[in-house]
This record gives C-alpha cells, sequence and structure tokens, in this order.
DNA sequence: CCAAAAGTGTTCAACATACACCCATGA
DNA sequence: TCATGGGTGTATGTTGAACACTTTTGG
C-alpha cells in the first residue's frame, strides 16, 4: 500500500514573503540581497522543514528577517512552473504579510541585506518573484477594498489623513478627503483618542485607534458578510 | 551552490480537486470512493508529474475523471500540515473547478467510482478533504458574489430562473425573481435567444446565452473593477 | 490675519429592496 | 378558465460622489 506513494517524485518546497509596509508616503516592498548575483534582488524565502505546517514556515521565515511576531499573513499562490528554479526544481508557496514600518526598523536583522522598495519602482527580481508581487499587490487590493485590512499597516494610533494617504498609495490614487473619512468611520471601527498628531499640520489631526474587539468579530463575519450582494 | 538544495528535504506533492457541478436542483461535489476504505469518499486527487505545472496537472487529473477539458479551474489553497496524510507527509495543492454536469455524464471515466453530492449532506471524507471543500464553497461564494462566474455551471442556454436557482444553491437563500433578472440582464452579458423552454413551465421561459466576448473582456478589466470601491 | 490642513454639511444620482401587476399557456 | 410560473413596472430608502463651507492654529 505504501507503493503508490514510494512510486512518486518527491519535490523541494520553498516559502517566499512579500513584506508590505507603509512609511507614510508609498507603499513598499522589503527585498533582500541575493548573495550569489550581487544585482538581484529577491522576495525573502527559505525551505519547509519536516516538522511545520506552511503557514508556520512563512512565520518563521519572515521573524529570521524581521524579529516580528504576530504579523498578518496570508498565503497568497503556489507556484509550481518546472522551470521558475533552472537548478532544482521547487514549489514555492507564497505568502504575504503586512508590517507596522516602524515596529520593524529597531528590529532589523544585520544577517540579511534588505530594503524598502516603492510597489512603483521595482528593481529586477529573481526568478519568478515579479510575478508574486504583481500578484501580492493585485490581492492586497481585492482585500483592502472589502476588509479592513489597512491598519495592519500602519501604527497603534493613527490620523485619518494618515491612513487616507495609505489607501492612496495601495491604489495609486487620490480618495476624496471628506468621503473616505466618513466612509471610515461609518464602520465605527475606529475609536477617537484626545491626542492630537503635532508638527505635521497646524491644525493637527486627531489619533485613532482600532476597536480589536469588532475588528476580530468582523474578520470571523467577513464571509458572511461578502456573501450576501448579489452580482455576477 | 547546490549544497543550498542538497541539504533540503524533498517532500511529496499532490493535487486534490473540489468538483463543483449544478443539476438544476442543487450544488454539488463531485467526489470518488478510496478503494483502501470502502467507507470514506475522497475529493478527486493525483500527483505532480516532473514535467507539469501544478495547474496542468490540476486539469489533467480532472481530465482523467470526467474526460472535460477547457473547465473553470482556479486554484484554491495550499495544504501543508504536517500530519494531514497520517502515512507520509504530502502537501497539496487544492484546485477547485465547475463543470457543466450535462456534458459530464456521456465522458464518465469507469474507472473511478464517482458520485455527486449534495454541498449540505456530504459523507465523511479523507483527510482534511472536507476543510478543503468549505474553503472551496465560501470561495466559489465570494468570487461569484462579484464575478460572472455562475454561467460556467450551466449549459450553453439556459434560463433566467434556472440561473437564479443556481444562485440560490450557492447561497442557500432565495433570490428575489424579478430583482434578479434585472441584476443580471443590466450587465448585458446575456444574449437573448428566440427559444423557450419548454415542458417545465406552461409560459415557458427564453433561453439565454453567455455573450463570450464581453465576459473575457470583463474577466480581464475584473481587477479595475473590483478595485474602485474603497471600503475597509 | 492668513494660509493650509482638518473636519462637517448638503445635494444629487445611482442602486437595491420590496412589492403590485400583467402575460402566456397547459391542463 | 384558472392556476402557475414568467416578465415588466414602480415606489422607497440607502449609499456614494461631488463639492461648499467652517474650524483650528502656526507662522
Amino acid at each position: 500500500m505504501l507503493d503508490q506513494y514510494r512510486q512518486q517524485h518527491p519535490y523541494l518546497l520553498a516559502l517566499d514573503s512579500i513584506i508590505f509596509g507603509f512609511d507614510g508616503e508609498g507603499l513598499k516592498v522589503l527585498l533582500v540581497r541575493r548573495g550569489v548575483e550581487a544585482e538581484t534582488w529577491s522576495l525573502m524565502g527559505g525551505w519547509l522543514q519536516p516538522d511545520e505546517s506552511l503557514e508556520q514556515a512563512a512565520a518563521r521565515i519572515l521573524f529570521e528577517l524581521t524579529g516580528l511576531t504576530n504579523v498578518y499573513l496570508e498565503q497568497l499562490y503556489a507556484f509550481g512552473d518546472p522551470h521558475r528554479d533552472p537548478i532544482v526544481r521547487t514549489i514555492s508557496v507564497a505568502y504575504f504579510s503586512l508590517v507596522k514600518v516602524a515596529d520593524y526598523e529597531s528590529k532589523l536583522s544585520e544577517t540579511f541585506q534588505a530594503r524598502w522598495f516603492s510597489i512603483y519602482d521595482l528593481p529586477p527580481l529573481l526568478f519568478d518573484h515579479g510575478d508574486m508581487v504583481s500578484l501580492a499587490i493585485r490581492r492586497l487590493r481585492y482585500k483592502a477594498a472589502q476588509h479592513p485590512i489597512g491598519f495592519e499597516l500602519l501604527p497603534e494610533k493613527f490620523t485619518i489623513p494618515q491612513l487616507k494617504k495609505l489607501y492612496d498609495a495601495i491604489y495609486n490614487t487620490e480618495f476624496d478627503r471628506r468621503n473616505f473619512s466618513r466612509k471610515i468611520l461609518s464602520t465605527h471601527l475606529l475609536i477617537k483618542l484626545d491626542e492630537k498628531q503635532k508638527g505635521f499640520s497646524k491644525k493637527g489631526a486627531f489619533y485613532y485607534r482600532v476597536d480589536t474587539e469588532k475588528y476580530r468579530q468582523l474578520n470571523h463575519s467577513f464571509l458572511n458578510f461578502i456573501a450576501s450582494p448579489l452580482a455576477p
């Protein structure tokens, strides 16, 4: 009975992470330099270990580079073209994650040469990593359009104008300031703080934070929510 | 330099297909009987071959069971829990597909013992195949809510009431007959035929077919379309 | 006191929902 | 002729886009 297993070819299984960050201006992706070919950048990646699930492996690899835990992590797609890695056939499961840039700065591992790149100005990437990034951007746009996912990229406290800038960056457009804030606040997912942002504008914008309880509930009920509208 | 590859463990890579069909009444999933354990049903699956991409392998496996080509096929998720297959660690990439039941009936391969099951009344499934089906149903609902994907489950010619029944089945609800037809027709994706359905109702409903050209264009521009609304 | 950014309010059009009503036809 | 399902029309409320106006405060 084990025969049906024994006859089969095994394959190397890699994980690659598209790590998004927002620095207040533009949407960025974290890339690492390949030791081998100095001019080529690549996604942070690694190999699946025998005792790990795919998600555990992706989280471990993210931790090794950034030192971050508890970050938003979502499976993107499995890439398995026979020639995607020209040396040895490798299947790669790509994950994308959303990190708060400020948290990362302090914990950056020196083992890797890493840099943030604007998603609109990427260098040539290894293998099919360019496809992975493109797909991740599309998925992020898709998801953020219906899911309150943007907060994951901002610090605990943020202002509505900051949030708008993030959405502007994600969709490479300019949302209407007034409509944006109304729409965001209508979700009742944000809690207004007494504190105002200083230094940036003269009037100063109020800080908000996410109502984590409601946020979690919404993530759970999300699938019921999206199933209701009908639109073929 | 090959060392970094040689040190790594390889894994078996399987593909499993969630095959959806609609018989005019309910949404169905095609399951096959496992020769080994007579009481257990499972998804149609197979192994990745060295010269295939993941999608090619999924299409091949679907063909082997149903004899169908050119069916809607979409990658669902990669399942990689270390113990999902208790015998040998296997990573499975699940695909879901939408087939026209009528096409299938004639070409059914006799090699497999296959049967359609209502998605609301499934037998116990092998390994994590139950999770795969649940996820596929969620994904189908998600997708069908914004994407004209339902046609893939119907024959070339179909009536609006048939289409409504399909959506009722997908969402396990009852859409308003009048609003449904208005909404569908407002997409201008359907072409009305002169022919009427006979036998089912006294008046008879007009047949429609998909405007394949528009359908294709819509699939291409889909991401632009869904990116526009803003909703965290 | 004024420029610049933040915040509030108003209008209008588009769309979804909930129905009422008429149509065609086989039994 | 009438029951049954198919098709069209209409009123009402909700939502989103566009944009005018007021508020705050550092220079």
